[in-house]
DNA sequence: GTGAAAGCGCTAACAA
DNA sequence: TTGTTAGCGCTTTCAC
């Protein structure tokens, strides 16, 4: 029995069996049963025996089993997250979906897509340990790659690139945002604004199209001017040069994101230009990076926090409710004013 | 037998109940032991029933359940994965751990820790996930509090902030990286060199420790000065801002990671400071930020494939080879030049 | 080449 | 309040 004793120890002699629920149950002198009813806070065990279970739960170093769990229960009540790293506020998303799962009494669990590993891989990933719903970040997939997913869990696409229908979609009013930047520019006195759009990336279409309208409402039609891009920190700094090539310069530059925004900030200081004083400059996302004191971009704002929460509640009223129609749901984004953008100088 | 027919059909009715291996067994007109068989790949069924199997599985549209093979199996196979996604270099880490653990056929199971969920919660869950070995990522977890999960598996540390016996560290050697580093500035001329230091951060100390000998070593001995940071962009900034604000301006600066270089380079750009011109600046770790065109660090690469294949193998041979002494695991750092270093200018 | 049977650790329905 | 029973979907061992 002492060999028994000291495989115990850990990490030494190799690691001892894991203690089971059976183990409590066997040292307690109550039924395995009864410990699972105790450990899932059920009515039906008295209070001694409780505080017995969980103290010698405690002394054998107990962790539940979820294979276990998730083989025998007929909910697993997890969220599938699928995201990749690139983006900041994609990022910030997926710590926000933490909290929100959780007050719904939900887990999530984490798919990368990365270069080695696809959306189809990672979402078979995230299906074969039974999630029951599907969160996708700012996915680039096809509408109808994305259908076949719905077909055997309900789908929540976040920032999706394209609209599809058979599953909830959580977005912001791009084109509100992008009209409020050109509103705050205006007012600033601005009028030769351009937009260096996002290409086919989730949302550009439409803040292309919010940044078109929004000229033509201020009377701007002929300062529309949009240069292609594609989110990138390069296509920002590609937009910046073709700028300061340019005989025309804008006084203004409304970016499709934060990260094109900064390499179009960069290069323009590299170049000598002075960022509010010469051009004005407006992001899109607000994330971390427009906080920063040396960048202090004026951005257009998505709340992360009230995206997650809107999007497991989307998950939940399928799962939990019942529902069975498409939501399309569209948060409102708010402008945040920083240094980036200032008074048209009199002089320009 | 109608309406089982339609029940079939995808997110209209509701969902089917999930096929197993005993229907493909049905289908086929076999056991459902011999079609686990054949999943697995393993010798035993004729190649006739190989096909029909794969066939009924097409058909069917079957998933294997992981939750149950993780229960039956005697491995998991699995390796967790702690992170955070603060720092761009930890995603390189994580995106790279995938083809080195398809490698040696393990899976990666990721684990966030974020604000609301400490390390302590991430661990238990890719415990009871039953994975096999924990790979952490730049812990800022104190070794003692490490050294209770490695009694529960083995623990490789990448990059942590303190060493810890009772599991493996994989880490670059720093005080290397930061010798080149010197070194490279001192052949362009200069002498006046200070470092940014991470504080307390992973890697911090050594680092600190490699530019204060090398200094030494190039007879620089009174050119030391330490600025106290913690690996941000804000502790960059504000060094700069320190910096401009001394009658002493160094002519380089090694940063302690990439985002303090980045800080620092951005505030001395708004402040009119030209870099290389003015000043010459060194990052840490080479992460995308770096590379970008409007940045062009010279930084000091650690590269991700290997770390995160170095880290792999370590979690393997604890696992597969029975090791269980300790392994430091150090990696050459190499440094890549780029444009915001140069020549020291004969009047500075 | 194939099948039968046992059981992984737990949940859930029912019985006592 | 407690115990019994029957699996969840798969792997694994042994027998045929």
């Amino acid at each position: 029995m002492r060999d028994a004793e000291e495989a115990v120890q850990p990490g030494i002699t190799g690691r001892q069996k894991r203690p089971t629920m059976s183990d409590i149950a066997a040292r307690v002198g109550v039924s395995q049963a009864l410990v699972s009813l105790v450990f899932r806070n059920q009515p039906g065990a008295s209070v001694r025996t409780r505080e017995r279970v969980f103290e010698a739960a405690e002394e054998l170093g107990y962790r539940p089993d979820t294979a276990a769990q998730l083989l025998r229960r007929t909910r697993s009540r997890q969220l599938g997250v699928l995201f990749t790293m690139r983006h900041p506020h994609d990022v910030d998303i997926v710590e926000a979906l933490y909290p929100a799962a959780e007050k719904q009494d939900y887990h999530v669990v984490l798919s990368a897509m990365v270069a080695t590993r696809d959306e189809r891989r990672a979402v078979e990933e995230l299906l074969g340990l039974r999630c029951e719903a599907i969160l996708i970040i700012g996915t680039e997939s096809t509408p109808d790659r994305l259908a076949v997913v719905a077909g055997e869990a309900p789908v929540v696409a976040i920032n999706p690139r394209k609209r599809a229908s058979g599953m909830d979609v959580v977005r912001t009013a791009d084109a509100k945002g992008v009209r409020q930047a050109v509103d705050h520019l205006t007012e600033l006195g601005h009028r030769a604004i351009v937009h260096i759009d996002g290409g086919s990336m989730p949302g550009a279409a439409e803040r292309r199209r919010g940044y078109r309208t929004a000229m033509r409402r201020h009377g701007l039609a002929e300062h529309i001017r949009i240069i292609p891009g594609d989110y990138t920190e390069e296509s920002g700094a590609r937009a910046a040069r073709d700028l300061l090539a340019c005989d025309t310069f804008p006084t203004a530059v409304i970016a499709g994101n934060d990260r094109s925004a900064h390499g179009l900030l960069t290069t323009f200081l590299r170049a000598g230009v002075r960022v509010p004083d010469d051009i004005s400059i407006v992001g899109y996302d607000d994330s971390r990076l427009a906080g920063l004191s040396f960048i202090g971009l004026t951005s257009v704002r998505q709340d992360a926090a009230e995206v997650a929460e809107l999007a497991v509640q989307a998950a939940v009223e399928r799962l939990d409710n019942g529902r069975t129609t498409d939501r399309d749901i569209v948060l409102d984004p708010a402008l945040v004013v920083r240094e980036s953008t200032g008074q048209l100088r009199s002089d320009a």
